[in-house]
RNA sequence: GGAGGAUUAGCUCAGCGGGAGAGCGCUUGCCUUACAAGCAAGAUGUCACAAGUUCAAUCCUUGUAUCCUCCACCA
């Protein structure tokens, strides 16, 4: 056989581009013909208004990572890939846009708009499709959606008229949380509160009949304009025999009235409110309680209104406010200003301050859905990976509030509803409607509103699959098995999608949910634009390439926990990836002049045992970490499997037979060893993708892709105590004589005889058996074992150990002094432990109550402690004969 | 106010009811015909603090401190 030559160095440029390209091409990201039981995922979908960063690379490298090793179980498995149109946010960068050029989205109409929006949406899309597909995410292309897609903007329609049908739409005037910025309602969980400084006014407001004042706290006094009360707590009785009195509202010629309600807090400021009922939900809730007029002041742009003073008119409530504050100092209404730092709602996407806006608005009411998707949860049909999101998820959903769907915006699905201008019918339908049921009028026209994203979001995992047609593929693939999310998006997107699927369905369209943490800098901070410290996705596989990112990401992500990174963190897969190409290098030339053979188990050497031992304990610890999504004591067990045992030992164990061995012994050394670096790769593969893959095809004994390859099953048989306990020793063994060396300053290439003495056995078999590769690797010019304990040692250097004892010898001049220090320093140390030892064991309540394995264990260490401590202190003696 | 997380080596973080781990960094020696992105040998820890449970606690319980996140409220 020839030697095969791959490049010097590792550079993932060079088949990276290439491999996923042939994977395409080959059809290997489509769901396999099986008779196994089906796998799928579907995909967050990125918005369209952006590009990938290193959130999202997490979340699809595990994802990814998932996919791939349940594929090759031979599973039928599908990704399904796809992007979200995000209202709000992609209105927003095409309108920046626009502002650039000096227009508004009025100028130009919704059509146009929406054809710009729609270019917007086709680039971000291919440069987010391009980043997927660099990373090396299996998703099948061909079963790509957007949320907008026609398939799924019917389902959007499905969804909303058999809510509607249900009774569980409704439409009506309330306070909503409002952008003035982006000109629309948000929900509940759209508005991110933020601490900021702030002023709390106290204003005297008069009674009517000129009899004194009473005084209330606000901090906003630009909203008194549509006070339509003041409240006081009904408990308190400072203020009983004023309740029911006329006040004079400042700076108008209006009257309201003092009335009593429960949730006003007598010990904040006054204890009395001014109450505003189409400002503030609290004054919301109360006003109707009490039947009080709603008073709006906003324009929809964020200016007061026709119902301030004329001079107010027009302007937005900061300015206003600083107005009013003024008129009332003049007027003498003002009594003091404090400093009041509160927190202040922002829109999630432009943040903005938001406003409570008085309008009409789509909800949905959420009650009975949130009823089902507990149950799922206690029925145990989802669960949380790690658990303890579930405290999140059912407090979210026990403490749920209706649902506001609808946006004043252009970008998303229109709600499918008409409004007959002739006789006012309002027509909600499935399809288009142009002709009125009742009045055969075909003067309609449409509600002017979308919906929100997340209502074509929340039906994604089975609007993507077909739904509601009863599609083969929702009947294969649905439910899904897994859901790949951060947590910051549980109540907008996790919470609701079960919601939806309950109720549309009757199923969970996942049962695992795998929260991954967030992606920080360095210092902690979470990555934004704001801050410039993200790290490109991008850039990073240009530096390091896409298998060093999945494999650093992979390593780090912890249970949930956020990861921190910098640009030079991914060293460590790149590291990784390098050692596994120039360990593949250097097995390759060595195929030069090699048969490959049949591996008889009963022909292997101890040491080969050992190493499909290892192979064995790997794979079944890879599959247990698998099924319990912890990806990083998956990539840990690799990592170490690979570098520690296979190359650090196994690959150097090998090189002896391979210099000086028959030409049997060399063909069955290089079966081995090929055998096991295909078994690495298929092990691997998940987690260094492209590697993997690069490599596989160029072993002589590979079949096919990797990609489409089984995973290495766990095998009871390949279980091996004796080969690991052996072995075990020799490396102890080899640790101990190669320290001593070092400690003795013995140049590497000085090489010295090795006497090592232990009892007949299996390890004095096995040390006989290897003697070459004891040579090699405490670098002796011969190594004697020596079982009858008849070699002569006078005079050398003996070395500390555990079941054996072993002695250099070595003629140089050896700093007896510091060697003594050492030796007396282990004494010590292990004096303690022993001791601490004997304590235990001498402990009654030790013995009787602990595992009879732990007190087994606890009485060998104690024996190892005592032969630790004589033999050094025989070591020491020996030093001082010299 | 409620919930959750973090606190382990200089840094970033795993881990776990029975003698403290990894990677990076650091020290020393090696370009050993795969890899200097490497090999070998090292040093470094009151596992935040306090009490409790236990034969045994870094791990379980409770409390304390510091930091972080989310939810709710805030006139």
């Amino acid at each position: 056989m020839k030697a095969v030559e791959l490049e010097k160095a590792y550079n993932p440029k060079d088949f990276e581009q290439r491999i996923y390209c042939k994977w395409k091409e080959a059809g290997e990201f489509r769901p396999r013909k099986s008779e196994k039981e089906h796998f799928s995922i579907v995909m967050p979908p990125p918005n369209v208004t952006g590009i990938l960063h290193m959130g999202h690379a997490l979340n699809n490298v595990l994802q990814d990572i998932i996919v791939r090793y349940q594929r090759m179980l031979g599973k039928p498995v599908l990704w399904v890939p796809g992007t979200d149109h995000a209202g709000i946010a992609t209105q927003n960068v095409v309108e920046r846009q626009l502002q650039k050029e000096g227009l508004r989205r009025q100028d130009l109409g919704r059509e146009k708009f929406l054809e710009r929006t729609w270019a917007v949406k086709e680039k971000h899309h291919d440069i987010i499709k391009s980043q997927l597909e660099k990373m090396g995410c299996s998703c099948d292309w061909d079963h790509e959606r957007f949320t907008m897609d026609e398939g799924l903007s019917r389902a959007v329609r499905e969804a909303f008229v058999t809510l509607y049908e249900r009774g569980l739409i409704y439409k009506g005037k309330y306070l909503v949380n409002y952008c003035p910025k982006c000109g629309t309602a948000l929900a509940d969980d759209e508005v991110e509160y933020e601490n900021v400084p702030g002023k709390l006014y106290d204003v005297r407001y008069p009674y009517a009949d000129g009899s004194g004042y009473i005084t209330v706290a606000t901090t906003r006094p630009e909203t008194m304009f549509g006070d339509t009360a003041v409240a006081v707590n009904p408990d308190d009785e400072r203020y009983t025999d004023v309740v029911g009195k006329m006040l004079l509202l400042p700076l108008t010629d209006r009257q309201i009235p003092i009335i009593t309600d429960r949730f006003v807090d007598k010990e904040f400021g006054t204890g009395m409110v001014k109450i505003t009922p189409a400002h503030d939900p609290n004054d919301f809730e109360c006003g109707k309680r009490h039947n009080l007029e709603q008073i709006n002041l906003l324009n929809p742009d964020g200016t007061l209104n026709e119902n301030v003073p004329e001079k107010y008119r027009g302007m937005k409530a900061e300015e206003a406010r600083k107005l009013v504050v003024d008129d009332l100092e003049k007027g003498g209404y003002l009594v003091k200003i404090t400093d009041h730092a509160h927190d202040v709602g922002h829109c999630y996407r432009c943040h903005t301050t938001v406003e409570p806006y008085l309008s009409e608005q789509w909800f949905v009411s959420m009650k009975s859905l949130a009823d089902k998707a507990l149950k799922a949860w206690k029925d145990g049909d989802i669960v949380f990976y790690p658990r303890r999101w579930e405290n999140t998820y059912t407090h979210w959903m026990e403490n749920i509030k209706d649902w506001c769907i609808s946006r004043q915006l252009w970008w998303g699905h229109r709600i499918p509803v008409w409004y007959c201008q002739d006789c006012g019918k309002m027509i909600v339908s499935r399809t288009d409607v142009d002709e009125c049921p009742d009045c055969h009028s075909h003067n309609l026209v449409q509600d002017s509103d979308v919906l929100d994203t997340w209502f074509s979001s929340w039906l994604w995992p089975f609007s993507t699959l077909g739904w509601p047609d009863k599609t083969p593929d929702f009947g294969q693939f649905f439910p899904t098995n897994t859901l790949v999310s951060a947590y910051d998006i549980i109540f907008f997107w996790i919470s609701r999608m079960i919601m939806a699927s309950e109720e549309f369905i009757g199923k969970a369209p996942f049962r695992d949910i795998v929260i991954t943490g967030l992606v920080r800098d360095i210092q902690g901070r979470k990555m934004s634009k704001s801050l410039g410290n993200g790290i490109d996705p991008i850039e990073v596989i240009d530096k390091y390439g896409a298998d060093a990112m999945k494999f650093t990401l992979c390593y780090l992500a912890a249970q949930g926990q956020d990861v921190m990174i910098d640009m030079d963190s991914f060293r460590l897969g790149s590291r990784f990836a390098n050692k596994i190409w120039n360990a593949t290098r250097y097995l390759l030339l060595n195929l030069e002049g090699r048969e490959l053979v049949g591996i008889d188990r009963s022909k292997l050497s101890i040491m080969d045992r050992w190493i499909y031992s290892r192979l064995n304990a790997a794979s079944a610890s890879i599959r247990s970490a698998m099924e319990n999504y912890r990806f990083n004591e998956a990539a840990q067990t690799i990592y170490s499997f690979f570098w520690n045992d296979y190359c650090d030992w196994y690959i150097e164990a090998s090189k002896p037979r391979m210099l000086n061995g028959t030409d049997d012994e060399k063909n069955l050394a290089v079966s081995v060893l090929m055998d096991i670096l295909e078994k690495s790769m298929r092990l691997m593969h998940p987690f260094l993708s492209f590697v993997t893959e690069e490599i596989y095809q160029k072993l002589p004994n590979h079949k096919g892709d990797v990609i489409s390859a089984s995973y290495p099953e766990y095998n009871a048989e390949n279980d091996d105590a004796e080969a690991d306990r052996l072995v075990g020793m020799m490396q102890e063994a080899s640790r101990a004589i190669r320290a001593a060396r070092a400690n003795l300053q013995i140049a590497p290439e000085k090489k010295l005889k090795v006497v090592i003495r232990l009892a007949e056995g299996k390890e004095a078999d096995f040390l006989s058996e290897e003697k070459n590769l004891l040579k090699a690797f405490l670098s002796a010019s011969d190594v004697i074992i020596d079982t009858a304990s008849s070699e002569d040692v006078q005079g050398a250097f003996p070395v500390t150990s555990v079941g054996f004892e072993a002695f250099l010898f070595v003629r140089d001049a050896i700093d007896i002094e510091a060697e003594t220090k050492r030796l007396s320093a282990e004494i010590e140390k292990n004096e303690a432990l022993l001791a601490a030892s004997e304590k235990k064991l001498s402990n009654e309540n030790f013995i009787s109550h602990a595992k009879p394995e732990a007190v087994e264990k606890e009485r060998a260490k104690k024996a190892e402690f005592e032969e630790k401590i004589s033999k050094a202190k025989e070591h020491i003696a020996l030093l001082r004969s010299f």
